[in-house]
This record gives C-alpha cells, structure tokens and sequence, in this order.
DNA sequence: ACCACTTGCATAGCTTGCTATTCAAGTGAT
DNA sequence: ATCACTTGAATAGCAAGCTATGCAAGTGGT
C-alpha cells in the first residue's frame, strides 16, 4: 500500500493551484488586485451588475465566499452593491470606475502568468492539458449526480 | 483583449485543486483528518522524526505555512514536536501511534479521491495529465531561476 | 571571548476557501 | 390574511495558504 504524491492527480492539481497563484498575485499586486476577486471581476467586465446568486452559479464557488470575496471588493472600492428594486433580497453588483480601468491590466497579467508557467509545453501540450482539465472538471462525483 | 476564463490553465488549475479537495476533505474527515496535514503525514509516514526544515524542502510550502500545520498536528494528537538535541533549533517531528494508525484508510480515501475524478479519463489520457502535471510544475518561472 | 551573520521556528495579520447557521424578503396554499 | 416554505444574502468559525517580522540558537572570524 504505497501512495507516490508526484503521481497522484490530487496532489498535483493542488500544487499547481498553489504555484500559478502564487504567480498570478505577484503579477497584479501592483495593482491592487488580489487573485480572489479575479473571477468574479471577469463576470463583470463582461456583463456588469449581476446578482451575487448569478455570480455563485456561473463560478463554482460557495455563496458564502461570494459574499465575503464581495465584501472586500468593496471595502476596496472595485464594486458597490445595490439592492434590487424588485426583490429586497437581492443584491446587485456593480463595478466601479477603477475596477473598469484595470481590466486590460489584469488580464493582460494572468495571460503572462499562463504563458511563462506553460512555456515548456508544445502548441498541442497546451491544447491537450486545457483539454484534459476540462474532462476531469466535467467529471461529476456519485455524490452530485445531475450537477448542482 | 479578450479572456475566456475557460481557456486559461491557471484557472482550470485553481478550480481543479479546489474540487479535489472538497471531495478529499469530505473522505477524510470520518478519519478526523483536514487536507492541509496529508502532505506531511505522507512524508512522515515514510520516515518519522523529520524535522520541520526537511518538510518544508520536501514539499513546496512555505516555513510559516508548515509551523501553522504541524501545530494544528500537534494540538489534534498527531505528532509530537521534540527538540533535536544536538541543535537546539531544529523541532523533529514524530508521529503518534493514532497518526500511524490512520496511514491505510488515509491513503485508501485518497486513492479513492482520484480514481473517481478520473474516471472520465483513459489509461493513457491519465498517465498524459499527470506527465503534463509534472511539465507544468517543472517550468520555473523567470523570477526563481535555479530552483529555490 | 566577542560580535556579526546565519539558520530554524514561531507569530502576526491577511486572503481565500469551506460548512453551518441565521435572517429577511418572497411565494403559495388554504 | 396567515402560515409554512423557499430563496438570497450575511455571519460565525475554521483550515490552509501567503508575506513579513521577530527571536533564540549556532557558527565563524578576529
């Protein structure tokens, strides 16, 4: 009963995560981005004012986090949260201006921070990886039947 | 200037690394085990009585990363932290009876983990991921020439 | 022997993630 | 209209990362 960790898929996605994030929070520090805020900023640079429930279900993320990701966008001026007028419970966010601005910066940063850590793979490796990532995340545990 | 965060392997990594976890998390903790100390129990179980600075080498985490693990360790009845003593420095690092113990189901659960996320994948797409894996992790960034 | 430097850990403080719980606002059936 | 249920968000509390700092124990040069 071994357990070699450089051959688990585990232990190596988790690596990973760990060193692209490492690279990418280095790269848009200058900005004052962290890299939590990422994905929900690429929601909303593409369609402002999104619901947090819109937000939790195009990212797999919990709600929780959502909110707490959120709460510190905003407590660093990047969106503003507005109640809906046609239901109290939900909360709109909104960008604010210097979030709009850091758009082509931050993107351009984490297109930097996949280009050198993919350096070493050919044009085909690179389609073949993203490829595979997209087959394991497809993948749904017993536990999860339909998706979520 | 677009991004399609679908696209881009740091992000895939990140969302990968966090269902990984989510679902090694929900295996191990009938076992009274958290994620974050199976990097060093796989190493300790190999060879007790490492100290803290040989974890650290041997698993990229950072010093302060580890201090924090192993004194949740400590503080949940898994190892013991003695002083070496001919360097009153270095903290070695011992399992306890209950931490042995839970080496089978521990790495059972694990394996259990990848098998179900992979299981999408053939024989071969598998050895592929994890070799691509490895190229990813192996590429260093510009910042950290030699190694570390 | 002493002083500067190095080395190994610990601590503080923060982000990002999770589960569990609570609360307020809507909805529906009677 | 009322009461049970659902739905959207917030909060509490914890794990697991990180950077930055501090501190005590060794080491080396003079």
């Amino acid at each position: 009963m071994s357990f070699a960790k450089d051959q688990s898929a585990g232990y190596l996605a988790n690596h990973m995560a760990r060193v692209f994030a490492k690279g990418l929070a280095a790269r848009i520090k200058p900005l004052g981005l962290t890299t939590g805020t990422f994905p929900a900023l690429l929601e909303l640079w593409d369609t402002d004012g999104l619901t947090q429930k819109q937000l939790v279900d195009r990212l797999d993320i919990e709600q929780a986090t959502m909110a707490n990701t959120l709460a510190r966008m905003e407590r660093d001026g990047l969106v503003v949260r507005k109640k809906d007028s046609n239901d109290g419970r939900v909360q709109r966010i909104w960008l604010t201006d210097r979030a709009r601005a850091l758009r082509g910066p931050a993107i351009s940063a984490a297109q930097d921070e996949n280009a050198v850590r993919l350096a070493g793979l050919t044009q085909d490796e690179k389609r073949q990886f993203v490829a595979l990532m997209h087959k394991v995340l497809k993948t749904k545990s017993p536990k999860e039947p339909g998706d979520a």
